[in-house]
DNA sequence: ATGGTTGTGTTACAA
């Protein structure tokens, strides 16, 4: 079953970039971010035609998930737990075919120090609590997104540039390998154990052209997940095409 | 060079 990640950045803006994805890469599951638009808005009718079922958890303007999944999706929970006063709309969690996915969109964080920094900070602990729980159930899970953190110096370009920015802060690093520590498995690096592989590159300076990118988009997989995945990549194409989204899926292929 | 771009949705804010 492969499953993939994309931070989209509007699916309105990319519903042609999307469309034209699905059908050449044929993900057996999606997992999409920054929808930036209410679930009425969100352009159903374009992908239940390529044969995907679809969940949504939109909101106007800003962030936003969606699960869409060629196989039926089963027991579908919206939201984060841990924070009943939060608003933005960052999570969505189901199962299909007996493994339980989520569509992750952690805060960006910027700017440094900052409430949206302590924002990212809370979210990532409560994250943490989901992944504890979800272990208790001995499994199979992923739990992929947009984290936005770079988890080593290597993720990003140029690490002296983003010595201020919230992506590479040592508190959420260590949050990161927290839930490395509790048995997940970053699934890119367990194929791909060095090296510099971005997944986002900045509309500005040319960043994609010189190759000016940071690795923020994760696959994080439950251990009886990591026994069954059999090959992670990031899929580099969707980001050379026109009018084309900041960030590039990423996915992994589990032999169930 | 304290720059540059894209999106939402109105001209500011987020990334």
């Amino acid at each position: 079953m492969k499953i993939a990640t994309w931070n989209v950045n509007s699916i309105n803006a990319r519903i042609p970039r999307v469309t034209e994805w699905l059908s050449e890469a044929s993900p057996d599951v999606a997992l999409l971010q920054e929808l930036k638009c209410v679930d009425e808005k969100f352009p159903r009718t374009e992908i239940e035609d390529l044969g995907y079922n679809i969940v949504t958890h939109g909101q106007k303007s800003y962030n936003g998930v969606a699960i869409l999944s060629k196989h039926p999706i089963e027991d579908v929970m919206i939201g984060l737990p841990g924070d009943d006063s939060d608003e933005q709309a960052r999570y969505i969690e189901a199962t299909i075919n007996t493994v339980r996915v989520a569509s992750i969109y952690l805060p960006n964080g910027n700017p440094y120090p900052g409430e949206k920094f302590d924002y990212k900070i809370g979210w990532m602990d409560r994250l943490i609590e989901r992944a504890k729980y979800l272990l208790t159930l001995e499994e199979d899970f992923v739990l992929a997104g947009d984290y936005n953190v770079c988890p080593k110096d290597e993720d990003c370009y140029d690490i002296v540039r983003f010595a201020n920015d919230a992506l590479v802060q040592p508190e959420l690093r260590d949050r990161f390998y927290t839930l490395l520590n509790l048995g997940l498995t970053d699934a890119f690096r367990a194929f791909t154990p060095s090296g510099r592989n971005y997944t986002y590159w900045d509309y500005q300076a040319g960043a994609w052209q010189k190759d000016n990118g940071v690795r923020i988009d994760h696959l994080l997989l439950s251990p009886t997940a990591a026994d069954k995945v059999i090959k992670c990549e990031i899929d580099r194409t969707p980001r050379g095409k026109e009018r084309p989204s900041d960030h590039t899926p990423i996915w992994c292929e589990l032999s169930l």
